[in-house]
DNA sequence: CTACATATACCCAATACAGGGTATTTATAT
DNA sequence: ATATAAATACCCTGTATTGGGTATATGTAG
């Protein structure tokens, strides 16, 4: 089983990377990395016509994230395992990738080289495997999402914090939304409530760290 | 003289990309890796102690990076060409490593191995390599920082720009410099005048496109 | 049917900020 | 010695924001 070989297909927006992981990956018999590209469009064509084992995608790319990359890979080829290699591992995006595309790993760029064969053997037969560090931001996240549930910030007053953080008045929201500047007051006494802050820069830290913009 | 062999020096706080690039350059005979590490710190020991004719380094490092590296290594080993190759090429540090490192070249990684290959066996010749975007961030900033030079913010006011961000009010910041709430005023006012805002968030976006923070 | 959350709107008072001035001291450059 | 730039400080005015209320319409969950 474990001589059986393993075709892989790797998509990195930067060439040196795919270079690098070939030339390693090139070191381990069972390993063939039978489709590359620097494109995550590209490669979601050449899935189509290649049959691969394992996908290894970065996460930040142009034209199509390795996200969304992921989720229509798992539509389209249900059969192919994914492994997220990535730089950093954030919380949120593991966690939306776990749910939309059911991935089978998720390292960070810091993992050697033996350490990605064994990866790569593992979720070939049909392991998962989630990096330490992955595991920890993913635990964060929840914990965040957890307290932003507990707070409970409306729709509403979610669009009036963008609207705040693009620099317009009361007055200008009020005219935007077609409301009361009174009502835009209101809930702006309740945002900074919620939020607990109390100006404009405090709310847009709080929205930074909580990831409501 | 091409077939002199080059030894060559990598550091990358992702033992993958270490991996990928020491595979990759193996198939190149005449360029050898004699020495690698995960440790920007490490590397500067390493140094001491092997030859080396290039230093291939990453910019994004923890404990010391690869800007403050390169400084270092030009001190210390003048006879060390260096070779920066990272994610992005920002103006800034493009330009301070070019004038406190001197540094040979500053590539990124979405460049192909076989461009590696022939900027190493360049700069190993003495020459110097740039690639088109890096260059292209160096013009955009120094023309920002022309821009910064006419507008000529004074360092009291840079001062003040960096507390207003941190969300301290006219009064707090009178008291922590142990000047009149006016003075403060009369500085905001200049400050915005300057910057063309009239706002907090207003000079926040400036302040960040001006790389004032 | 009722309780609850949400969005709406108003009243009032205190403060902060924006934008318009002028003016003094100090150091630097001509 | 004398402009010039920088930092300091004040005056005034109008508007915006903050923070304390209360209140109503509406839809949804129990």
């Amino acid at each position: 089983m474990t001589n059986k070989t393993i075709r892989i297909a790797v998509v990195d927006d930067h060439q040196i990377v795919i270079d690098g992981i070939k030339a390693l990956l090139n070191n381990y018999p069972n390993f063939v990395v039978v489709a590359d590209t620097i494109s995550s469009v590209k490669m979601l064509g050449l899935l189509d016509e290649i049959s691969v084992d394992i996908l290894l995608t970065d996460i930040m790319m142009p034209e199509m994230s390795g996200q969304l990359l992921a989720k229509n890979v798992r539509q389209q080829h249900p059969e192919i395992k994914i492994i997220a290699l990535s730089m950093s591992g954030q919380g949120e995006v593991v966690s939306e990738m776990i749910n939309d595309a059911d991935i089978s790993g998720y390292v960070l760029k810091n993992i050697g080289k033996e350490e990605l064969a064994a990866v790569i053997t593992k979720v070939a037969q049909g392991g998962i495997y989630f990096s330490g560090e992955v595991l920890q931001e993913l635990q964060n996240f929840t914990a965040i999402k957890r307290v932003n549930t507990e707070v409970n910030i409306t729709t509403r007053e979610l669009e009036i914090i963008k609207l705040i953080a693009q620099d317009l008045s009361n007055k200008s929201i009020a005219n935007q939304l077609f409301i009361s500047e009174r009502t835009v007051e209101t809930h702006r006494k309740n945002i900074f409530r919620k939020t607990n802050s109390n100006s404009v820069i405090g709310l847009l830290k709080y929205a930074t760290e909580h990831r409501l913009l």
